[in-house]
DNA sequence: TTGACATACTGTACGATATACAGTAATATA
DNA sequence: TATATTACTGTATATCGTACAGTATGTCAA
């Protein structure tokens, strides 16, 4: 594997789980695919749609999210999601770790 | 999957790729497996056998880290580890992109 | 002196996720 | 009316952290 290539791949594994947190943090309010996709974007979190959609469904079928087929004002029908309370659950605990690793690495590095 | 293994399963998730960092920063001096096991626990981060040195392996097949056998005062052989030119260079990649990516996570959970 | 525990490593298999790739289709806009 | 954007579904793959199994030496207390 090249260098560029490789420290592409670190990154990617350093990424992982980041975005669950991010989604499940993010939906407090409801949003559906592609407006939280471009929510992302905007606080400077690229993701593709082959990663957020597949997530959404992963964490729906965990039962951290709850979704709705809904229609907008005749838009087309959208997905809507929105975090379950077991999802807040969820997230209050992976808010405290995350805090806590990223202090222990942050030492580390520093 | 329970709530509980769940979590678990995200926090496994949140902690790739951290540890190949945190292991790059730290053998700036030689190591060994054991003894940066040991570094690394008194510093916050438990990691067990199984995790550090097949880790430890794939980094020097990738060029990061340099090893050698070694006999120190008559005790067993022991395999030192210790960064590489090239792993400085992915270090020094990975630690910015580690900043900027913990400062948008962390801007978004509070 | 022997049994237990710490030290120090190798090897292989597995599960979960982020991403890639492919596809469908409606809506806006130029 | 052609093109870009919006909005999703479905499946396959690579990688890493961990589990599990195994080998073997050094140390220290009972």
């Amino acid at each position: 594997m090249e260098n560029d290539e490789l420290v592409q791949n670190m990154l990617l594994e350093l990424r992982r789980g980041t975005l669950s947190i991010a989604v499940l943090s993010q939906l407090s309010m409801e949003e559906y695919g592609y407006s939280l996709l471009k929510a992302l974007s905007e606080k400077g979190l690229e993701v593709d749609q082959s990663t957020l959609y597949p997530l959404l469904r992963r964490l729906e079928s965990q039962g951290l999210l709850q979704s709705d087929w809904r229609v907008v004002d005749d838009a087309r029908p959208r997905r809507y999601y929105v975090i379950s309370a077991q999802g807040k659950t969820v997230l209050a605990k992976l808010k405290k770790e995350w805090s806590a690793m990223t202090e222990t690495i942050q030492k580390m590095l520093s």
